[in-house]
DNA sequence: ATGCCGTTTGTGAAACGA
């Protein structure tokens, strides 16, 4: 099974880009973040004509997740559990099969000043909760998408993002590892634990010209899952075409 | 220190992003 995740940044304007993507690689499943419209505005036909269908969790203007498949899947939840109503479209979870695959739009925590850094960790927070539950199932599952945290210091170039930023600060990074400790692996790191590899470059400051990048989408495995680990592709051309959008796709590819 | 760019809303300029 292949499954990829991409932050577009506008589904609308990048339907073109994202339907070509899916003809040319096929992945079973991608899940999309930063669609930025509501389910009745969503592109499907564009990739329908791909192969693929489309479960949405969207919302006007900002943030908007879902997921495309070429086989029908089952939504298990649009929202994390214990989100207010109304919350911002960030988390759908469907069933594929034996697997869950949870897509997810972390908050970036930088905007809003204090409350809005602490909206991100309350929000890593219900996510560790909830992969806690996933795991309590011992279902086969993978949580990726848009986590807007760079593990390491090995995960963001230098002069990119300074110290304080909520993406490298030590609280998001705590978080993050807390979310590990439950027994996840971070998908890219178990078959390329040193390289330098990014998923995000900014559209200022020549930051992709430069290679300024970040390694902020991350795809993490439940044990069986990363047993079955076969390869991952960071689709790193797709920065370079016309109109991109700032983040790139990870793929994984898990064996049967 | 700030803007650098891009998208949405709505048709201006501002919010938001990472």
């Amino acid at each position: 099974m292949r499954i990829a995740t991409w932050n577009v940044n506008s589904v609308r304007i990048r339907a073109a880009l994202v339907a070509d993507f899916l003809e040319r690689v096929q992945p079973d499943v991608l899940l999309l973040q930063e669609i930025k419209c509501e389910a009745h505005q969503f592109p499907g036909d564009a990739f329908a004509a791909a192969g693929y269908r489309a479960e949405v969790f969207g919302q006007k203007s900002y943030n908007g997740v879902a997921v495309l498949s070429r086989e029908a899947v089952e939504v298990r939840a649009r929202g994390l559990p214990g989100e207010a109503e109304g919350a911002a479209a960030r988390y759908i979870e469907v069933g594929l099969r034996d697997v869950i695959i949870g897509n997810l739009y972390l908050p970036n925590g930088n905007s809003g000043g204090a409350d809005g850094f602490q909206a991100k960790l309350d929000w890593m927070a219900r996510l560790r909760v909830h992969a806690a539950a996933l795991m309590a199932t011992d279902r086969d599952f993978v949580l990726a998408g848009d986590y807007n945290v760079c593990p390491t210091d090995a995960d963001y170039a230098k002069g990119a993002l300074g110290a304080d930023d909520a993406l490298v600060r030590p609280e998001s990074r705590a978080a993050f590892r807390a979310l590990m400790w439950l027994g996840l692996t971070d998908a890219v790191r178990a078959l390329h634990p040193a390289e330098t590899l990014y998923t995000f470059w900014d559209y200022q400051a020549g930051a992709w010209q430069r290679d300024r990048g970040l390694r902020i989408d991350h795809a993490l495995l439940s044990p069986r899952m990363a047993e079955r680990l076969e390869s991952v592709v960071i689709a790193k051309a797709e920065r370079d075409r016309t109109q991109p959008s700032d983040h790139v796709p990870v793929m994984v590819t898990i064996g049967d």
